[in-house]
Formats: C-alpha cells, structure tokens, sequence
DNA sequence: GAGTGTGAATGTATTCACAGCA
DNA sequence: TGCTGTGAATACATTCACACTC
C-alpha cells in the first residue's frame, strides 16, 4: 500500500535526491543506500521517503536513475516553471534577483515591487518594479501564485495580507518577524538572524552539555 | 522538574518570544496567552518552552517582561556579541553583509573569503577580504565561532571542510546543495533554491487534496 | 480567580527489521 | 543473494487538562 500519508519532512529530502539524480550521468540505476550516502542519512529512509510516494524501484536491484528523477520532479512540480513576485527590492531583494539558481531551478521572478519612488518604474536585474498598491491587479493579471517577502519588519505582514488577498498560494518570507497568513496559503519562513540565534543557542547548549558530562 | 530535555524547536520559538518582549515598553508584566498570540502559537506551548528551562513565571500573573527578556537572552547565548567569517562575497555575500538586522542582534561579519582577485584585500561594505586559503589562519586568530557559506554548490563542501578545521562550531549554509559537517558542529541549511521547491510540493499537493476531497 | 508548571495523551517522524521478489 | 517496500517499534514534539500557587 501507498497511502501512508506523507510528511513533509520527505518532500524536503526528496529535493535533494533529485538534485543527486541529475548530476548522475554515466549509471543507469542507484541503491537507496548508494543514493542516502551522498545526503547524509540512511537507506531505509530513503525508501521510506520514496515509498510514500509510489513503488520506484525494482527488488533487488535498485532504482532507474532517469525514472526516478521524473517522478520525483513530477511529484514536487518540478517539471515546469513557476512565475514569482517579489516584494521589497532593497539589498538582499536585488541579490535574489540576481541570483541564477532560480532560474536554473526553473523558479522566475518576473515582477517586483518597492516603495521607493526612485526605484518604481525602472528595471532591476531586468526585471519591473511597481508600488505594491498594484500587487492585486498585478498578480491577478499574471497568475502569480509564488511570493517573495524581503521588505523591513514593521511592513512584512502588510505585504503577506496583500499577496494573500491577490490569490497567492505559497509565500516565502525573509522579514525578522512573526507573520500569519491562512491555513490555506503555505507560509514559509527564512529568517536569517533567527538561524543566526539557533546557532548562537547551540554553540551554547552544547559547551554546557561538555562541563556537564565532564563533572559527572 | 526543570530536568525535561528541551528540544531544539523550542529554541526557535524562543527567539520569537525575545523580538515580542523586546518590542514592549509599557507592560511589566505578560501571560503566556498574550505571548502566544502575538506569535501565533498556544500559551500552553510557551509555557512548556520556557518551563523546559527553568520557572520564571509568577503563578496566577504571569511573566516580568525585563525579567524573561534577560533570562531568554541568557539562554540563547545573545547577552554577547558573535563574530562571523564569511566565505563566498558575490551578489547575497554582499548583501548579508550590508544587511544591518545582523548587527543590530548582535551578530557581526567581520571577516570575508572569496576566490576573486579583484576584491581580494579589498573592503566590501566594510569588510575585508581574504583569499580562503587565509580561512584557518584568520579564523584562529580571531577566535571565530560561526561561519556563513555563500559560495557556489561546488565549493560549499571544502568551504565548510575550511571551516571545521578552523575550529568554527556553527556554520549557516546558503549553497543549494547536501553537505556534511562532523555532529559537534551545527550546520544550518538556508537553501533557498529548496525552500521554493517545498513551496511548489505544497501548492501542487494541496490541489491534489482538495481534489480528492471533492470526490469522495 | 487567574495563570503557571507539568504529567499524561495524542500526534508526527524516524529507525528497525524482515518478508518477499528478481 | 541483494535490495526494495513496509509493518512495527521507537523516539520526538505538541496538545490537553488540571493540580497548585499567589
């Protein structure tokens, strides 16, 4: 059976199977084990992962190289391009503008937004910048349904309800700062000084865990 | 009992409370509900994170704000400033370092690495910068705790191999690609090109479900 | 009465271990 | 014999519910 619901903690694995598998150019076949190897994790779980999925494999032998980087790009929705929009492009929005992984990756930003009034109106990295009042009618117009929040904290929130309001399904945000959206919009968060406080918490932890188990 | 073995999710949340209590001037006093809800989270959650670290509520009032703002800094290890090396000064190099969220926490780049002879010796937004092979040297002398890679996919696992070596025990990884550290070091993922991924699994898996649902 | 601290129950993810197939 | 697919066991995280304190 292949209904054991599937945790999304696979689908974050299942990107970096894919990654391994098109790189691969001379086999034609590989073993879970062969292929968690190059990830850092285990066999079993990389069946696992592709288990919840479909039966990719052949027993005894292994998995089809090919056949396995489709059906992995199929199930993530790789297989096509996504349009994004992008709102803030200061600093670290224009660096994601530039950025060629995703591009390669088959991810476009095409449309940016900003409230700078030099900045509105121009091209950026080639791609427009408008003022977010025309995130709606834009968004709508190009059926965009990817966002990329990169603005300052205080307005973070504002432009998730926009993007939120014009349809937008999944929105990744880079503001330091707590934000909601609806259950049904998938949000995700890429708050770079709260991954710096997770390491400063577990440089921490671990020296005490050190004097600890030194002492007892 | 304090004893309970707290989990790293916590610590994530941890530093949401912080950014929450910093913000607040009047009150002297917050319940974990009110806590709660501005992370959008149950008060029952955070006062089990906190109680994994210790009792610094007051029954039947609630917390001190100053009080668990100084003891949440304390467990996070942010009472301090944190020193950064940064190997890979392209388009995002550059824009974490002019990213001033960083400094204001308390988390400061004060070193950079990069292959390109142009900006070797050079200051970008301040920052020197070295040719990695300086990366042992450097780092050692400086007594530098934390790494950040942004170099392309094919450097980023001799970067992080420079920096272990260099004895730096916590290294924030841009590059879209599996990488390994040995377990005393905590290496973060901040995938960017992953996270988009994740964000299309989802969006093309929601739509499945409500088709399924709209079947049965 | 209001709100913390924390066991117990539930839910979710990972690991184990092996039956069964090529 | 080698390797997949997958139940069962374990570990981990979240939620519930309430005794207890100020």
């Amino acid at each position: 059976m292949t209904g054991n619901k599937s945790p999304e903690s696979a689908a974050i694995r299942l990107s970096l199977y894919l990654r391994h598998l098109r790189k691969m150019k001379k086999e034609r076949v590989i073993s879970s084990e062969e292929l968690a190897r190059f990830i850092g994790t285990s066999g079993a779980r990389v069946r696992k992962d592709l288990c919840y999925f479909g039966q990719f494999g052949t027993t005894g032998k292994g998995y089809l190289v090919r056949e396995l980087q489709e059906e992995i790009s199929k199930i993530l929705g790789l297989n096509r391009v996504w349009d994004i929009a992008l709102v803030g492009v200061g600093k670290l929005g224009s660096a994601l503008l530039g950025y060629d992984g995703f591009r390669k990756s088959g991810f476009n930003i095409r449309i940016g937004f900003d409230v700078k009034s030099n900045i509105i109106g121009k091209k950026i990295v080639g791609v427009p910048v408008y003022h977010p009042y025309q995130i709606p009618k834009m968004i709508r117009e190009r059926k965009i349904r990817m966002g990329i929040v990169a603005v300052p904290a205080k307005a973070a929130q504002e432009s998730i309800d926009l993007f939120v309001i014009s349809g937008v399904e999944a929105i990744l945000n880079f503001s330091p700062i707590a934000v909601v959206a609806p259950s049904y919009v998938k949000l995700m968060q890429a708050d770079l000084t709260n991954q710096l406080e997770i390491m400063s918490y577990s440089i921490i932890n671990k020296a005490k865990k050190e004097t600890q188990t030194r002492i007892s």
